[in-house]
DNA sequence: TTAGCTCATCGTATATCAACGATGACTGCC
DNA sequence: GGCAGTCATCGTTGATATACGATGAGCTAA
């Protein structure tokens, strides 16, 4: 791997625990908004599919996959951050981010619910 | 059935034909990101279960549920209605609502390609 | 026709979002 | 220490979102 190639830096295997909150009532209404809402933008969009197609980026990576400034890129990584959908590791002097695989499942088991 | 309970007014079976669009690239990204935003509400949220667990609802019967004024529940309707989420129909003076089951189909499928 | 009911739309106020450039914090290298 | 690179945060601007009451449009029944 390259020194601009994220790595296994983040992003552990995972382990595969079951999520047992329900898929309803007033809880799982607003976490279903949350993740809806964060995901209610396509560069937010585009990000989720970055991170999963290359399993991690490094931040400069997808400022150039996209076309906004980096401290847009910056703000929509933060609102993925803070729906918990993704991670950052701080690598050095870069970020690492990658999926939350249980916050993906989560979300497939809250639509799944309708 | 009453005059203030939703019917089979709207709301047909709903013929199974398959979605063919694709799941990725530009397209399905906004698509993803409309219906995603639509639903990037609580209110929303609760709207779509309602009308799921009851099959069809006047929108009377919306408002008593939620603790929303008329017109701001006609308003989250109305994103979720050009979102394609739901549709109205228009029964004498009140308006049946419904989902949209294709397009609750197509927005498991989205994050389902995720 | 009139009255009443249901719902959409208008107008408005406040809050949040989305975008950018500029700046600051932090790291690693010289 | 000083410098360059990376990224977050700040400050700002314009656009949307959210909520409400008031009003209007359309139907039904009297």
């Amino acid at each position: 791997m390259t020194a601009t190639q994220a790595s296994e830096l983040c992003c552990p295997p995972a382990k595969d625990q079951a999520d047992l909150r329900p898929v309803e009532g007033d809880e799982a209404d607003e976490e279903l908004a949350t993740l809806s809402k964060a995901l209610g933008h396509p560069a937010r969009v585009k990000i989720v599919r970055l991170l999963i197609r290359k399993n991690a980026c490094i931040c400069g990576e997808i400022v150039d996959e996209l076309p906004l400034a980096q401290s847009t890129v910056s703000q929509h990584l933060k609102v993925l951050k803070d729906a918990g959908l993704i991670r950052g590791d701080v690598d050095g002097p870069r970020v690492c981010y990658c999926v939350e695989p249980h916050a993906l499942r989560r979300l497939r088991a809250l639509v799944g619910g309708l």
